[in-house]
DNA sequence: GCAAAAGTGTTAACTTTACACCCATGT
DNA sequence: ACATGGGTGTAAAGTTAACACTTTTGC
């Protein structure tokens, strides 16, 4: 390694791929460009890290910026660093996933780069600027993978929540129909889904039971179980 | 995104977990460093990524610097940022790993970083300079999780191999014992091991058959039945 | 009363686990 | 002949998959 750094310039960023789901549907935030390149283009949430800035710190910023949300659990996916991914020059950029609650409250900051920001189903979207196609696409794909071993989606969901919520967030996520009764069998054998004594309000059928996620029995499940990690 | 971006000086770095299989263990491949700091220390092969170089690139010159081997399937697994990871400076890391056989004809170069390089086994590392014991054990799960859903473990075996070296093998990266008649049942199963008309030579006990990797099957089985992936 | 979604069990198929003895070879 | 690892099958337990009707509620 060459042994005399001196000052550097901030050459690498980070972009989110930020989850929601609402109205049925799985989204992702993005923003509109405001500026070139790719002016207008809808485009990841990202910025250069900083200095003095750890990566983990940085996607947290960015988060914070849009949404106002701190704490929220997020999931280095994969590093981008082809030659010419970014037109202005050699950027490598870490690639965060994110899933978070969307409160209709709450409202998007659009950031320093952007237009606006928004929720866009990921089922039509156009394509985005820079390699940010291909950044999502493998976001989604390791939230598939990662969703078919460990039930993490209960981060999407509004605290309180009926199975079948839980069920078509399964089905948006992983794109394909799963057994009712088969699916709940399985989600409340875990032990972590917690019934309350409340009924869905406001719906013109039969009101469903609502469920909340029991955070300390998921991890006690969830992490002595897939711990097969080293630890030398 | 700072819009200007003039000439850039590289602040990134890429570093391998290179993995081997010899003599029934588990092994990587280290360097012991000839400058400061950590002169001496033991520590993972890497480089600082050139500006006309894409990071998979970069991975596989490494690999290539040290073993002379081409066309290694490396796989990105963790880039680490934190900021006072390297005592010169904010540089990150991008890590990949790599399962490669060992062939003690062949000799190791040692690069321009290290006095020598070695085969080391994983199981009693000492402490590695930087940040790399926490890359290894990272990189070290990555395998582990892997391997449990997919049989990857042939890229560490010579073109022919015993059903036991491959059981060994297993043992020795999922760190616990297997049971023989269960295990064979399964690897048999799958279809891409193609019995050999051969047996071991030079054993002073019953030899065993021999075996290869059928690379078509393979990549017929584990890429239709993983195919969960999007593609839009 | 009807439309819409909630809620509920059983069976068959498949997968995983547990387990022990004889066989072939070299010395 | 003996020491060493090679090679083999079956049964029980657990998991997953397939499948359809009754209940509750609001309109």
């Amino acid at each position: 390694m060459k042994e005399q750094l001196v000052k550097f310039e901030s050459e690498f960023s980070i972009d989110c791929v930020i989850f929601g789901f609402e109205a049925g549907e799985l989204k992702i935030l993005l923003i509109e460009r405001k500026n070139e390149p790719f002016m207008d283009w809808l485009a990841l949430p990202g910025d250069l890290v900083e200095n003095d800035e750890g990566i983990e710190e940085a996607a947290e910023r960015i988060l914070h910026q849009l949404t106002g949300l701190h704490d929220v659990h997020m999931e280095q996916f994969h590093t981008f660093g082809a030659v010419n991914r970014h037109p202005r020059g050699r950027i490598i950029t870490v690639a965060y996933y994110a899933l978070i609650r969307i409160d209709s409250q709450r409202e998007l900051k659009a950031g320093q780069f952007a237009k606006r920001a928004l929720w866009h189903s990921v089922n039509d979207l156009p394509k985005l600027a820079f390699d940010h196609t291909e950044i999502f696409k493998t976001g989604f794909n390791k939230l598939r993978r990662r969703l078919s071993y460990q039930p993490i989606a209960y981060e999407l969901l509004p605290e309180k929540f009926t199975l079948t919520q839980l069920q078509q967030l399964y089905e948006a996520i992983l794109n394909k129909k799963l057994d009712k009764r088969n699916f709940r069998k399985k989600m409340l054998s875990y032990g972590f889904l917690k019934e309350l004594d409340e009924k869905q309000k406001n719906v013109s059928f039969r009101a469903a039971k609502l469920y909340k996620f029991d955070r300390r029995k998921y991890s006690k499940i969830f992490q002595s179980e897939m711990g097969v990690d080293v630890d030398i």
